[in-house]
Parts: structure tokens; sequence; C-alpha cells
DNA sequence: AAAAGACCATACGCTACCGTATGGAAAGAA
DNA sequence: TTCTTTCCATACGGTAGCGTATGGTCTTTT
């Protein structure tokens, strides 16, 4: 009696569960928790259900790419549409990707970023979100009176501070992170 | 006849040698890669070396910790010695950091900064060395003329820009990331 | 030369996974 | 209901790597 109560009733998982799950154990514990019968046991079933949806872990990997690209870009879509006022949209972006909300999103991404040298399928995911990133924020650079060279030098700036901010601030530098932010959009 | 030739003659290794290969090993695939029997394989001998020198596979993660910011620090401080012209010195820096060259010191930093979430000998080494970097910089800026609290925000802004650029720059955009370095530099 | 210490080889038990094979149960279609 | 499909449990065999135990071989000291 007393089952392990981590599962309501039957799971019946499907693909998307177990990708969702990819992600989480990523989050915490890097592509190294991404296990197959650990992540089985927290899901409540065993690996045959696992190897029923995919061929193998590496499988998992790539659904977990390609799954991730497309929701970033459409995130970003969905970020970026609202330009009424486009300097107080950058600064939201900022905070968007500061570390405190979202650290679950941002160690995910900053995982797949390092595998972008050793697996070309991680690499085209960064590239196709990175190619989104930058075109949004280059438009709305251009729309603060930029030329067009200008507005992809200031959006490559933008971006890469707004990840290089998140390896290196403690969470408390607020402040500086504040000023660093007003350099770069006013 | 033949030897696997992989050794010289007789290894006789000690911590550093193990601590090097360990690095090696870290940039080319991850902390994943970090493994005993497989260096020991590479180095030519077997973990019975490893495991005189070292109480465990964690305690050479720590040593690691340790030699890097040491190393790190030493090689900031040298990095920024030379201040006869400041502005020359920060593009310097933003070079030396430049996927390009030292994609294998890059490598280590990145996947070490992956760490500081979950181990916190890694984010006290990460601090150790940011500590540093941010006050050579910072101090860079201000033989520039900046007031005191703005160089932090630019030393802030220089350094999340040099990681950032790090990790989304596809090695071809030296154009872009040459002028986004103007932006801050000058 | 003999003893002490530093360094490594060999061999072993053990755990954590991976992937496969096969037989069910659950859910929908006929 | 019966058949079919979809999904999962159970049970294997296999591998890679961790850490230990023990004895051997250099190297240095005395």
């Amino acid at each position: 009696m007393a089952q392990p109560a981590r599962v309501k009733k039957l799971p019946r998982l499907d693909k998307r569960a177990w990708i969702a799950a990819g992600f989480a154990e990523l989050a915490q514990h890097g592509w190294d928790g991404v296990r197959v019968e650990p992540m089985a046991a927290t899901l409540g079933v065993t690996k045959g259900s696992f190897y029923w949806h995919f061929a193998d872990r590496d499988a998992l990997f790539a659904a977990m790419f390609i799954r991730w690209a497309e929701g970033r870009v459409r995130a970003i879509r969905h970020e970026t549409q609202d330009d009424a006022d486009p300097r107080a949209l950058l600064y939201r972006l900022i905070d968007l990707y500061a570390r405190g909300p979202n650290a679950q999103g941002l160690a995910i991404e900053l995982a797949i970023r390092g595998l972008t040298r050793s697996d070309s399928r991680a690499a085209d995911a960064v590239a196709m979100v990175d190619g989104e990133r930058l075109a949004r924020v280059s438009a709305l650079f251009a729309k603060l009176g930029s030329k067009s060279s200008e507005s992809e030098a200031k959006a490559f700036l933008f971006y890469a501070f707004v990840f290089g901010q998140s390896l290196i601030a403690g969470r408390r530098d607020a402040s500086l992170r504040a000023a660093a932010s007003a350099l770069i959009v006013e």
C-alpha cells in the first residue's frame, strides 16, 4: 500500500512528455542528467516507454534541439511584436534574460550552446535562433534611428551582452546590469 | 616490437600532468570526457596512477577549479600590466577572447561557468576570476576618463560582451564584432 | 647496498546505464 | 465484442567506468 504517488493515474506518455522531462533534467543537471532510466523513474514509467517513442537516447537529443529552436523562434517573435516603444521593449528583453526569472530557460540555452562545437544539430538550432533574434533586435534599433549597418552592430552587442551578463552576473549586481544596459540602449 | 608509442619512455606522472590531461579532455569533450580510465589510456598509464595522486574523480575536479582560477588571475594580471595605451589594450583583450585563437581556453572557461549553479567550488573560482577581471578593466576605463561608477559599468559591459560574443559569434562575423567593440571602447 | 618512499600495474567487485526482446494491458476501430 | 494499434512492464545481456586491494618496480635516501 501507499504507492510511490509520483504519478496521478495512468501516465500514458507521448513524445512531448519525454522531451519536456528531458529539458527539466537538462536545466538542473546538464546533459549528464538526461538519462533514460532515471527519467523513466521520475516519470513513473519504465524505459519501455522511452524506447517505444525514441530509437535511442540520441534521438531524444535531436528532438530536443528541434523543439527548442522552434519554441525559441516563436517566443522571440511574440516578445518583439509589440513595437510601440522600442526602447522600453529592449529593456524588457534584457530583464527577460537576466538570471532571476527563467533561470530554467537560461540554463537550457547555455547547455545547448555548449554543444555547438561538437554537435552540428545543436549548432544548426542555435544558428536559427540567433538569426531570428538578431534580425528582430536589429529592426528595433533601426526604428530608433540607427543606420542599417549600425543597427546590426548594436543588435550583436545587445545579445552578446545579454548572454555574457547571464554568465558573469551573480544575482546581486542589478545596478551594474542596469548601468551597462543604459550604455547600450541609450 | 612496436610499442603503442603513445608514450616516450617511463611516464612517471604527477598531479600536474593529470590536471593538464583533465583540461585537455574538458576542452574537447566537456566534463563528460573527464573520465579516469580513458585518460589513463591516453596518458599511457593505468588508473593506478590516478588513484595514487587523487582520492577520487571529484578531487581532480576540485584541483582543476583551483588551478584554473590561479592561472587565470595570473594571466589577467600579466595581460593588463602594460598600460601604456588603455584603448589599444582593450581591443587586444577582446581579440584575445574572440573564438579564433585560444578556443581551447574559451571552451574550458565556458565549461567551468556551466557548473557554477550546481558546484560551489566552481562558483568560487569563477567569482575570483571575475573579480580580478572587472577590477583590472575598470581601472583601464578609469584611465580613459570615466568616473568610478561609470568605469565599473563599462567594465561589466565589456566582459559581458566578450563572453557573450564568444557564445553567439560564428567565427565569420569579424566585422560585426569589430563594430560592436568600437561601440563599447570608443 | 639496504631500506624507505614514491609511483604504477594488475585484478577484482560493483553500480549505473544502454539497448533489445517479448509479452501483455488500454484504447480505439470494426 | 473482437481486432488492431498504441503504449508500457519485465527481464535480459552487455559495457563503461568507479574505486579498492595488493604487490611490484623504480628512485631516493641513509
